[in-house]
DNA sequence: CGTATTGGGTAGTGGCACTATCTATGTTAG
DNA sequence: CTAACATAGATAGTGCCACTACCCAATACG
């Protein structure tokens, strides 16, 4: 199809295409001549994971590029995809991890809790960091309480686990990971909000 | 104090804080003359306040505005100040719920789970967009699925109310919930991730 | 063959979160 | 008392981002 169609089919004007193509977001379409170029159901769908992620999720198109780059690149190792969102670093980033204020606390959950995640991990950095930054306001998050959120965490990610389809092609299991991991997200910020008002009404009847 | 010990405490310039007074974040200083204005620890909270919500969450400017707003009007209603957040109308909205994708799932989803939750709730709209968008996309969330994670969210709600002081002021209370409501969804989300990334692990040994 | 469309490139737009500057006024050290 | 410095309030400017509009030469199609 032509760029006409492929703007048609996805609701996305064709100036915006050729941006994303531009910044390397949407692969390139097959080139038939020096004025036309040919696109299929690959480029439609990637276009959609593309707006899905910057519309509903609200990555920037530079993070949106990032994160799917690290798709492409890590597509057969799955479990390292899952912890790439979000301001996350080439895997083979092995520069020192940057210490970082409530680190050490956040290594000595991590190691309560038996964990086994990357020293990179860019989710280390912003728990660490949102934890200091609730403690200086004076909202420190008791250590038996992080415990908790911790297991719910766990509980949550089984469930994201389970979800996934072992069988399935390694690229679509990688991108299948990326859209329950990154896009659900403001899924379940909506559900505990929800549950807080329920639950705040509960106890207040 | 005078603005300029203001930005040396907070960090934050006198430029900043002079916008954040005209975009009203913050309330304007006692005035002492026509050049000079006096303000207090409550400035300096409230600037640190503003800077945890825009700079951790990434809340906008205007957002900001709005959830700070929302929680002064409603301190003494607890419950209703928890639901606040992220693209949050004011509570006294009594427009009809603008039907949206996947709104017909939701209400069936919170009424199966005997959640009381109001019908303007912004989270329902933002729940009801994921689902759809993560369906277009082919990857549906299924009905036991959704289940699993509601009341994950609900444990986390629990969680949530449980650390809040039910003897604080109602004021002070209101800004904790906001505080850890909002605030903490970085964290959250963080923690989800690592327990992927070691889940995924643990699942591939 | 003539009109419409396309790829590719460049430049412009609007929104956002500041940031810089200006002026009239105040404060304060010497 | 005055000169150097700080401040409130206002206006204008900056840099970044995500588009969006326009242009041109080269097809494609009827």
């Amino acid at each position: 199809m032509r760029i006409s169609e492929l703007s048609r089919r996805s609701g996305v004007p064709t100036a915006t295409i050729k941006y994303y193509l531009r910044e390397g977001l949407l692969q390139p379409g097959r080139a038939t001549a020096a004025t036309q170029a040919d696109y299929d159901e690959t480029h439609l769908r990637r276009l959609r994971l593309v707006r899905a992620l910057i519309g509903v999720r609200g990555l920037s198109v530079s993070a949106t590029k990032e994160v799917l780059g690290a798709v492409a690149a890590h597509a057969g190792e799955r479990h390292q995809v899952l912890g790439l969102v979000l301001g996350a670093r080439p895997v083979d980033d092995d520069t020192e991890p940057t210490p970082v204020p409530g680190g050490a606390e956040v290594d000595a959950l991590i190691g309560e809790l038996g964990w086994q995640v990357s020293e990179h991990a860019p989710s280390r950095a912003v728990l660490g960091e949102t934890l200091e930054t609730l403690r200086s306001l004076g909202e420190e998050i008791s250590h038996d309480a992080l415990l908790g959120y911790a297991a719910l965490a766990e509980r949550t990610a089984v469930l994201d686990l389970d979800q996934l389809d072992p069988h399935a092609d390694p690229v679509d299991q990688a991108e299948s990971a990326l859209l329950r991991t990154v896009l659900l997200e403001p899924a379940l910020l909506a559900l505990r909000r929800l549950a807080q008002e329920h639950e705040s009404a509960r106890r207040n009847t």
